[in-house]
DNA sequence: CAAATCTCAGCTGCACTGAGATTC
DNA sequence: CGAATCTCAGTGCAGCTGAGATTT
């Protein structure tokens, strides 16, 4: 197992799937970053901002500013926890819901041309190692994995 | 095979794997971008900034951008095409060797922390599915991939 | 007081587009 | 003329850091 270069094939896989992405998520009028929120939102309504950022691997700031133009846009709304009052809690608006449904049929469409010519089995052991590179190199950064 | 997240996961692999990439290169006084340029150009002495540029996947003006502070810094040196007076030909120079060699010791670690718990099967198909990947993506965009 | 959250302001890396000059 | 190369100039996304206010 010598010279497999994963970080230079894993960063032209990323290269190459960009475009990909962002026409999918271009469609519904969002960028990648704020689709990926979106995403994450649903399945974690109530989440803080802070709280994404960590699940999503990047700072607070960073979040804020992917928030900032779908909070505008009224595709999330933000309330006030009752329990905290420093704490602003986040939920996806009935049009953030729409939007994510805009763009979903074009991920679908990406996520078989990745795996175009790949068995089931095949397609199955790359996700597995996808995760398990993930789970490695995040050891210890956050509390549950944002899968 | 649903519900695999693909573009999700690779992407956060490819956030995961970031700071480790920019810390081996940054040892070296380089960013990511100029240390892959760097390689490429170990390997393809004398081709232009332009077919540099289709082998990583960006545009030619990226390159040029990536390019000049290490022209700059006198890590890669240039020369006209004596067959062909618009081209510039790039090649490395001593101290750009040298910049490669010291980044290297500590991409081969990020490699092995890459695929820590896999077998050598495992990590061969990976390596393998990631290639896959690339090329059903990249389909006919370069003329022979830069591997 | 310490820790977490949120906000403001500015920076960097690395993509992009468009336009123009030169050369084959 | 058309295609490729190189350069200049400007744009945008998505990370980052640092600092400050507020709340638990």
């Amino acid at each position: 197992m010598e010279d497999t270069n994963f970080t230079y094939v894993i960063k032209q896989v990323e290269l190459a799937l960009r475009p990909y992405i962002e026409e999918a998520c271009a469609a519904a009028g969002m960028t990648t970053a704020q689709y990926t929120a979106l995403t994450v939102l649903e399945r974690r309504p109530g989440i803080t901002s802070s709280e994404l950022a960590r699940r999503s691997f990047v700072r607070a700031q960073t979040m804020a500013q992917t928030m900032d133009p779908m909070l505008e846009a009224g595709l999330v709304r933000r309330e006030r926890d009752p329990l905290h009052a420093r704490r602003l809690l986040l939920y996806l608006t009935d049009k953030g819901a729409a939007a994510i449904s805009q763009a979903r049929p074009g991920v679908a469409e990406l996520e078989r041309l990745i795996t175009t010519g790949f068995t089931d089995e095949e397609g199955a052991a790359f996700a597995d190692y996808l995760r398990r590179v993930r789970n490695t190199l995040t050891d210890g950064r956050i509390p549950a994995p944002a899968d």
